[in-house]
DNA sequence: AAAACTGGTTGCAATACGAAACCAAATAAG
DNA sequence: CTTATTTGGTTTCGTATTGCAACCAGTTTT
C-alpha cells in the first residue's frame, strides 16, 4: 500500500487512512465485526489473495486494530480479534455501508443488515447530531482548518469575509 | 487503484470502497467539503502528484461524487463541486476524522475542527443511535448477513445456537 | 497412517503510484 | 499590449503494491 505515508500529515483523516486506507483493510475489519476470527474465514469471505491477506493482517495487528490471541477452543492456531481501537471503527464501517445501501446498492439487496438489536429495526442513518441527539443538517455543521494549517482557496486568499 | 474491482460484490461497503476506497479519494472529498474547488487547491493542499490528482478527480466525477461546473466567478476554468451523493459522504469523513483525533492524533493537534455551528462546540462523536437519538452501545447493534450471503465461521458452520 | 486443511512464504507478471519534464491555454504583470 | 507566470493537465519513467499460482511445514481429520 504504502507508496506515500500519510502518517506525517497533521490531518486526522489522513492519519486514519494510514491505518485503514488500504483496499482490503476496512473489509477485513468488517468481517471481524461480523465474527470472522481465523485466516481462512477472511480468505474465503473476501476472496483475497493469501499473501495480501497476510500482509493486511500484519499491518492491522501492527496498527493495534487487530490482535492475535490463542484460539479460544484449544486449537493450536491463533485468531484475530478486534481491539478496542478496532471496535471503535464501527461508525466508519456502518457509515460506509449505509452510504452504499443508499447510492450503489446491489440489485440483490445488501448482504449485511445492521439493526438496533433491541427492536430489530434497521439502524437509523449514522449522521451528525447535537449532543442531545437532535439531527443536524450539513450546513449546521462547521468544518474549519485549525490555526494556519489548511488550504488555499480563493475565499481565503482574498480573506473573503463571508 | 483498481486492481480488482469490488463493484461486483454484493457488500455495500465493498461497493462504496469501489468509489472512494482509493488512497486519495476521501482526502479529496474532505478538501472539497472544506471549500476546495479548483485543481490547484487540491494539488497544493494534498501534495498529490498531478497525474494522480487528474486520475482521482476523473474517477470521482465518473462516480457521481464530484461534478464539473463552470467557474462561478466568470473565469474560464471549471471547478469541482460535490454532488448530493458526495455531500452524503459527510458522516464517513467525519467519523474517520474523529477516530483519528482519538487514536492517532498528531502531536500538534488536529488540523481540522468540526463543530456544531450554532454553538461552536465540537461535534459529538458520530455513533450509532436509536431513532430517538439515544446512543447505542456496540453490543446493542446487530450486524448479520442477509440470507445466505456471508462468511463461514465456526459458529455458523456448526449452527451454534448462541 | 494417510489424506486434507491451515496458515502461511516465495517468485512472477500486471497494475497503480509519485516525480519530473513538458505543453497549450488562460491570467497576471509591466 | 507584450511578456511572464500560473493553471490544468499529459507523457515518460522507475518503483511499490497487488493478485495469482506454486509450494511447504505443521495441524487436524479420516
Amino acid at each position: 500500500m504504502k507508496t506515500k505515508s500519510f502518517s506525517d500529515m497533521q490531518c486526522s483523516i489522513a492519519r486514519t487512512l494510514d491505518h485503514v486506507g488500504s483496499w482490503w483493510s476496512l473489509l477485513i475489519i468488517r468481517d471481524a465485526m461480523m465474527g470472522a476470527r481465523r485466516f481462512k474465514h477472511f480468505q474465503r469471505n473476501l476472496g483475497i489473495a493469501k499473501n495480501t491477506l497476510t500482509s493486511r493482517l500484519n499491518d492491522l495487528v501492527a496498527g493495534g486494530i487487530l490482535e492475535r490471541v490463542p484460539a479460544a477452543d484449544g486449537y493450536a492456531h491463533e485468531e484475530y480479534v478486534l481491539t478496542e481501537r478496532g471496535r471503535d471503527l464501527a461508525p466508519v464501517i456502518i457509515a460506509l455501508g449505509q452510504w452504499g445501501d443508499k447510492w450503489v446498492a446491489h440489485e440483490k439487496g445488501p448482504s449485511t443488515v445492521v439493526t438496533v438489536r433491541e427492536s430489530g429495526e434497521p439502524l437509523p442513518r449514522i449522521w451528525p447530531r447535537r449532543a442531545d441527539g437532535e439531527l443536524l443538517a450539513l450546513n449546521e455543521v462547521g468544518m474549519r482548518w485549525a490555526n494556519g494549517a489548511g488550504p488555499i482557496t480563493e475565499t481565503q486568499e482574498k480573506e473573503d469575509p463571508s
